[in-house]
DNA sequence: CGTATTTGACCAGCGC
DNA sequence: GCGCTGGTCAAATACG
């Protein structure tokens, strides 16, 4: 229940910028991939291109982040403190794999995934004390398809949104003229 | 040289 | 308990 919730303003922009993926290649965004926590309210994202503030209280100081020990973190994994996250994912149909929707992510990891012949890449949102993370990876059904989930929520604002809208924009015309 | 990515290892959770 | 799988770390490497 906590999970999935809809996400206010900041990371509907996100969104927006998925559903312009998603749209410009004639495709919806789908969401779900958790289905148990998913459920109801199918999102409705809209296209708020410029920044909102922040501050929703990123209830994420929970684990991520802080102290590391040794190797591991050592209680975490929202594990004794069921803290879950903002989670949700969507598809989009994208010769890209990464969406930039204006945030800046390092690619932490990689995995392969059973079921899937694509592997799923890991990444962290870069500016400081921010801790969302996404997962990206393609469908083994249809590998035109991009699944995108995103866990938690933004402590900023997204950077730079209209010169990076530009970028999407280019970039999906090239893959698509590129793909013809 | 600073930053980002790659990639193998490590760890936890879960099912059997 | 054991093995499998997903998620993360961190050293090595690549790249600007």
């Amino acid at each position: 229940m906590e999970n999935f919730q809809m996400i206010p303003s900041l990371l509907s922009s996100e969104m927006g910028h998925a559903r312009l993926f998603a749209h410009f290649s004639g495709n919806n965004i789908i969401t779900d991939d958790d289905h148990h926590e998913m459920k109801e309210e199918e999102p409705k994202f809209e296209l708020h291109m410029g920044n909102s503030n922040n501050n929703f209280g990123d209830e994420s100081g929970t684990s991520f982040g802080s102290e590391r020990n040794s190797k591991k973190r050592s209680s975490t994994k929202e594990g004794k403190n069921k803290v879950k996250r903002h989670k949700f994912a969507f598809q989009t149909r994208s010769q890209v794999d990464v969406l930039d929707d204006g945030y800046r992510w390092r690619k932490y990891g990689q995995k392969t995934v059973k079921n899937s012949k694509f592997p799923r890449s890991y990444y962290k949102c870069t500016y400081q004390g921010c801790n969302v993370k996404k997962q990206i990876q393609r469908l083994c059904m249809d590998e035109g398809v991009v699944v995108t989930t995103y866990e938690g929520m933004h402590t900023h604002s997204i950077e730079k949104a209209n010169e990076n809208f530009d970028h999407i924009l280019k970039r999906m015309q090239n893959s698509y003229t590129t793909a013809l």
